[in-house]
DNA sequence: TATTTCACGAAATAGTTCTCTCGTCAATAG
DNA sequence: CTATTGACGAGAGAACTATTTCGTGAAATA
C-alpha cells in the first residue's frame, strides 16, 4: 500500500503506439465505409488488437471520432477563422481577392471533400461530426467575409457563402474541366452572385 | 392432383393489402432513418406483420426499394425527359424560359429534396437507389437542355445543369429568403453561368 | 530479486439482424 | 362437407455487435 512513483516511460510508448494504430485503423475504415457503418470489432481487427483494447482507449464512439478527427484535420487543413486575414494579405483589387478565395477553397475541397462527405452522412447521429462540420462552415464563411470586405451587406455575404459550399464545388467538379477554367468559372459565379444580392 | 382453377379473388385482396402496408411502413422508416439503417424486423413491426411475410413479398432489399420507389415517385413527380418540351410550350423569350425552368426545379426540389438526400446517402450500397438518382439527373438535364435550346454549346448546358443540381438548390435554400427572391437569384445565377461557359 | 502496476486480449454475456422452416388456418374448389 | 391451396407468423439457427470480466505477462520500482 506504499505510494510509489511509477513513471512508466517505456510502457507509455507502447500505449501510445497502440493508440495510434487504433486511430489509423479507424480513419481508414471510416473513409472506406462511413462512420456509422464501422464496428469496434472491425477496427480491432484492422489495428491488430483486441476489441477490449479499443474500448479501453476509446470508451465511446464520440471519443474515437474526436481522436480520428484530429488525425484527419491535419490532412485537410481546413480554413480557420483567425487565419482568414492572412490569406488575403497584400491583395488590393476585388478580382485578386476573389481569385485568392477560389484558389483557397479549391485547394481545401480538393484535400477534404471526400472526408466532408463522410462526416456529413452521419452528422445527425454523431454530435462530434456535426460540430466539426459547423467549424468548417464557419471557416469558409470567414474566408468569404474577408475576401469581399467585412463592410459588405449581409445578404451578399450569405449568398456568396452558400455558393462557396462544398456541395456546389462538388457539383461543378463533376464537369471535369481544366483546373484553370474551373477556377475562372467559380470566380465568375461569385462575382455575379455579389451583383445579384444587391 | 387434378388441375383446379383457383381464382382466389378475395384472397388476393388481402395479399395486396398486406403488400401495401409493408411498402408504406418501409417508406416511412426509410424517410425517418435512411435506407441502410432500416431493418426487416422494424418494417415488419411497423406494418403489423411477421418478418417472414416481409421476406415473402420482398426477398431482397432491392425489390423493397423498388416498390418503395414507385410509391415515392408519385409523391415527388420528378421531371421526365419526355415531358420536357411540354414544360416550355409557348414561352418565347429566354428570360421566360429560364424563369419557367427555375420554377419547375424549385417546385420539384421542394417536394423531393428530402427523399433525394435519403437516396443519395446509400446510393453506393443499393444499386436501385443509384439508378433512380441517375434518372432524376437525366430529367433535370433534359429540362435545362430544353430551356436554353438544344443547339447551345455543350459546355454551357453542362455548367447550367451542374447549377441546377439539388445540392446547389439546398445550399441556397438554407439562406431562407422569400420564394420570389429565391427564384430571382436562381435565374440570375443560371443566366450568368450561360455567359461564363462561352 | 521480489513486488507492484497495468496494458492486453481471450472469452463470456447479452442483444440484434438476417433468413428460413414449418404448422396453422382461412379461402377456394368440387 | 371434404380436400386443397397458399398466405401468414412463431420461432429456430447462424452470424454479428457491443461491452465487460479476468487471468497473463511484461514493465516499473524498491
Amino acid at each position: 500500500m506504499a505510494e510509489r512513483k511509477y513513471l512508466m516511460r517505456k510502457r507509455a510508448e507502447g500505449f501510445d503506439a497502440t493508440r495510434e494504430r487504433i486511430v489509423e485503423a479507424t480513419a481508414a475504415l471510416h473513409y472506406e465505409q462511413g462512420v456509422a457503418a464501422t464496428s469496434y470489432v472491425q477496427i480491432a481487427e484492422r489495428a491488430g488488437v483486441g476489441a477490449a483494447t479499443v474500448y479501453r482507449h476509446f470508451p465511446t464512439l464520440g471519443s474515437l471520432v474526436l481522436a480520428c478527427g484530429a488525425h484527419v484535420n491535419e490532412e485537410m487543413q481546413p480554413p480557420l477563422r483567425e487565419n482568414a486575414p492572412a490569406v488575403f494579405a497584400g491583395l488590393g483589387t476585388r478580382q485578386q481577392r476573389l481569385e485568392r478565395l477560389v484558389a483557397e477553397l479549391d485547394a481545401f475541397y480538393g484535400r477534404g471533400a471526400a472526408w466532408l462527405g463522410i462526416a456529413a452522412r452521419d452528422r445527425d447521429n454523431v454530435p462530434e461530426l456535426d460540430a466539426f462540420l459547423r467549424q468548417v462552415d464557419a471557416g469558409v464563411e470567414a474566408l468569404v467575409r474577408e475576401a469581399i470586405g467585412a463592410g459588405s451587406p449581409e445578404a451578399e455575404i450569405r449568398l456568396m457563402t452558400a455558393l462557396a459550399d462544398v456541395s456546389v464545388w462538388r457539383s461543378l467538379k463533376r464537369l471535369n474541366v481544366a483546373p484553370a477554367e474551373f477556377r475562372r468559372t467559380m470566380v465568375g459565379l461569385l462575382d455575379c452572385a455579389s451583383g445579384l444580392a444587391a
